[in-house]
DNA sequence: AATGAATGAGACTTCATTCAT
DNA sequence: CATGAATGAAGTCTCATTCAT
């Protein structure tokens, strides 16, 4: 390994630590003001730098929030595809994929936020094609679940499934609206109360 | 009543109705696209006229989502109060406060998205201060009947407070992003099947 | 004399003397306001009514200053010609212009401040380039009083005689600008002190 | 001194030489063509630019004529205020402050221009009251001088004050509007022959 | 890598004007 | 005569983007 192959491995990877830090400040720009309400010199600005020096970096605002939302994707589909592949029951896996969920929410509050909020207008889009793909993904993945739930006796039958799905997708994802990382509850607390209202109700029994 | 008084009456009362019809024009194209992305012009458009003669009815596109979102809330809290007013107990007060969020989602589907989706961004500006207000009572009421239901027996005393908040506060809401008064569940039904996932869970027994 | 033909008499009388009131409260409006930063909206409520009415009385908003203009100026002129035409030596005319100028201001205050400040701006319109010779022939008579005033030994001939016109000229015209028909002093007083000024000097003697 | 410390210097220097080019170009153009008649493009073109461009310096046109209108009036009541610190008797303080008046013509021609023909307008914005204030001081300071005059009888006594006051601001200001800084006459030598038609009369004696 | 200046498309808004009633 | 609604051109301003330095 020669020292001119270091350097240049240094630079790759510290070009790549530059960018990751740079998207996770726009992240949270976009997270906190919105995407669209948000100036590509706002988000310079919160990154310490002009405007036109984020298209050193970037080749356009667009390409940020594609980025970030497509890391975060990936990301968590690697997390979800653990839980499916472990072969458990549908009670088990209903509470892993929501303890995954919270997780990733976790890892990635603001690209989970600016996901909620931007991505039915991105997803006009053909290049952000992908965000329709995994949302449609997601429904099979859950309904798969909640079916199978059913069949086996594990969840009530007297439910309309759609609806079901619904509550649950919302339940998990708007909490990222909300979630601190800093705040009293750790992420897999979070996801231990949601699961227990969500399986067994609000009533004292 | 003279011709004339009637004159006037009816002229007053067509006015009205026609800032009624377009201000629904308005809040549905709001919806579907997001305020800020939403063009004045195409918000005339789809009323069928040019985009200047908006101006004719409204005073600017900010006043327009203001009359929307005021109008929502103003109606929302007079059902919300009649139900509060009709001394309820604890787990009465809870199920008719959802039953009357979905019919308010029913009436006014489009405001309650924009509010959902644009109020953070909105109550940037001082004009919007009612929408922080609107907010806080809604979190007091709830947390109001949450606790009293708590005290009384009646909701689980192992859940923290504020989660079970926000939880009914998604699980209610978000519904509006995909509730359609067309659709094959009334809103009524709607109510019925949430809050029976919520307070009885989902587990089969 | 038929009634009939006493109808369209007195009714062509009454139009024109709606048309005259318009046009004084339009020139009311555009000399506090400015002419382009008033609405045509802004004269029609001062008149009483809706925008698109005045239309029914006017072609346009510049055919009313164009009236108000036309009309001030007409009026000023037939004074300065009668005076003129009076035979008088130098200093006599140069005082009875004055005088006649500030009775002018006195009858049509508002429409001297349209000419004051609007009239360079018109000018640039060549429907208005009665402006630019009433300006020219305004020049010409006034150079050619001091002119013969020089030659008589009635005014000095040590001053810059382009000088002393605009000397003369603007301290006319400007009076518009803060004359009040019901202030403390009448347009012939404020002559008399105005021609002792110019003529005397401000020193003590 | 660096070559940093200098490079950020002139930087800095050259950015404000640019405003100050780009304001006297403006100044020009708003004097020339009436400022709300003057669209923004014109500015921009008139500097070389596109019409967006010039909000790269500037915030809004109401920003570029406020800047040129409070340079001109600091500029213009310092030289004033040397004037005053002076102790120099009526007479003398008369002849010094029209002196000075003419030289502030002739250093800020277009915004005098500007000042004369706008800033009743734009006095309605509060944020132009600095205007009310200075045009306030203005009187102060000359019916002082003048009344200072009459009691040391310099001046008639015989001429109403407030008509005095007046003939003397508007015969200085509006020479603004004419005056040329390459014309046959200097700014000096115009005041000259003015204060000597204001102090003397036009009278040959 | 970053700056600073400029571009140009497009947004919101104003307003003189028209016209059916 | 007057109203009320609409038109459409034009104006101010914003902002993603480019590019020479």
């Amino acid at each position: 390994m020669s020292p001119r192959r270091r350097d240049s491995e240094s630079t790759a990877a510290a070009r790549a630590e530059r960018r990751a830090a740079l998207l996770a400040t726009a992240a949270e720009v976009f997270a906190s003001r919105g995407y669209s309400a948000t100036t590509v010199r706002e988000v310079a600005e919160a990154a310490g730098m002009l405007g036109g020096s984020l298209y050193y970096h970037f080749d356009s605002k667009e390409s940020m929030v594609d980025e970030i939302l497509s890391t975060f994707l990936t990301d968590m589909w690697a997390a979800y595809d653990r839980v499916l592949d472990s072969g458990l029951g549908a009670r088990e896996t209903f509470q892993a994929l929501i303890v995954e969920s919270f997780r990733t929410i976790d890892r990635h509050r603001p690209a989970v936020v600016i996901y909620q909020n931007e991505s039915k207008l991105l997803a006009k889009n053909p290049h952000f094609s992908y965000l329709v793909e995994s949302q449609e993904r997601f429904r099979e993945m859950w309904m798969s679940v909640l079916d199978r739930g059913v069949l086996d006796g594990v969840f009530r039958a007297d439910l309309d499934t759609g609806l079901l799905y619904r509550f649950i997708r919302d339940t998990v994802w708007v909490a990222a609206s909300w979630y601190r990382g800093d705040g009293p509850l750790s992420a897999d607390e979070i996801a231990r109360q949601y699961i227990s209202m969500v399986l067994e109700g609000i009533l004292s029994t």
